[in-house]
DNA sequence: AACGTATATGTACGTTTGTACAGTGCAAAC
DNA sequence: GTTTGCACTGTACAAACGTACATATACGTT
């Protein structure tokens, strides 16, 4: 919590793992090595092997820190969500929000999320960070609709998490740049006011 | 006609393309080397190097292919659901029946079109591709959608979409044997049912 | 039979890669 | 003041890599 005054000593390890993952999602996987990590990092060669057992080692580490990342900001992102007696509307700005940024400057970072599900298809070590990103969405998601009183609150959270899901991933490789306001905002709206009817089987 | 040797009744490159994207999907874009294509090929070094220009070629090439196959298979699949008077129920089956062997047997191509679709965030040249298979799914199920008299299929479709993407996507890290009965089939009704009242803005 | 061309392959070369490791500097311990 | 231990780095090297290219083969044409 209590952040150091200190903006210059980061640890030469996280920094590295920054750097890698920043190289997974600007240059694809094949970029990783220990050169053009340490190079990017501006740190020399034998530190890449000094912090790190293998190239593997690295990338996966970088996979993971990421991974873990990206929940922890989520639920920061939620603290700041109180909603006492919340409105849909404002349940669609606040998605809307925080789903906006990963279609521009954040872009990289979505592709990264999306690397990393696809590499952990073939790694078992990173299946569990995945299976902890999308429970977490869930849990989100799940007291949203609990939250509205809709009635499958469960169902409902996965089918919504799965359309952000293919969404975002529809959106790596062929950016709209009407995306928000053309699609992603009506179709929220239609599944928040389904969600609430409770109409469907 | 055939001296005596002429068991290979498909061109070399094909083949060729088949074992890369094969080894993209079970191994990662790392491992598609020369060397490895051709071992897995069953074919000397140097018809990799007369095939293609480029490793990079090669890679993207195979991707492309990848993903207008995937397209084509897609629409030769529609072409068995002739529907005259098609049911909820019937197209609830047809999606299920059509997505389900990609969570089994071909499990290994959904990872290669995920991928597909990461690598295009990264390359130009692969963005036609996202988006033509993107646009043949919408037109799938804009079209079903239209022939259940649907009120909004343009943007249900892109919602049924997206969310097939996302489940599928959630899949690939951490897959789930029941997910068919007790994900996907309850979603896709719900789904259906809604899309049908056209409840929602 | 002789030739020409397209197809195909084995080998070799210069580069890049992962990784080992001997060495360096430096602060604390003695 | 010397020793010790550890964080760190520059260099070296075998293996793997992409790719060029000289050579070989197959086959239609003449």
């Amino acid at each position: 919590m209590g952040r150091r005054r200190r903006p210059r000593p980061r640890p030469r390890r996280e920094h590295l793992l920054e750097v890698t993952i920043e190289l997974v999602a600007r240059e694809g996987i094949d970029a990783v090595t220990h050169r053009r990590v340490a190079e990017l990092a501006r740190v020399p060669l034998g530190s890449t092997t000094y912090y790190f057992a293998s190239r593997e080692e690295m990338l996966v580490e970088a996979l993971k820190t990421f991974g873990r990342q990206e929940v922890a900001a989520l639920q920061e992102r939620l603290a700041e969500l109180p909603a006492r007696r919340p409105s849909r509307k404002r349940y669609i700005d606040g998605l809307v929000d925080f789903l906006a940024p990963q279609l521009g400057d954040d872009h990289w970072r979505t592709v990264a999320q999306y690397t990393l599900l696809c590499e952990a298809a073939r790694r078992p070590e990173l299946e569990l960070v995945a299976r902890e990103w999308n429970q977490a969405w869930w849990a989100v998601l799940e007291e949203l609709f609990r939250a509205l009183r809709a009635p499958d609150p469960v169902l409902e959270a996965r089918m919504l998490l799965a359309m952000l899901d293919g969404f975002l991933v529809e959106q790596l490789a062929a950016p709209d740049p009407d995306f928000l306001a053309a699609v992603l905002r009506p179709a929220l709206r239609r599944v928040f006011t389904r969600a609430l009817t409770g109409s469907g089987s």
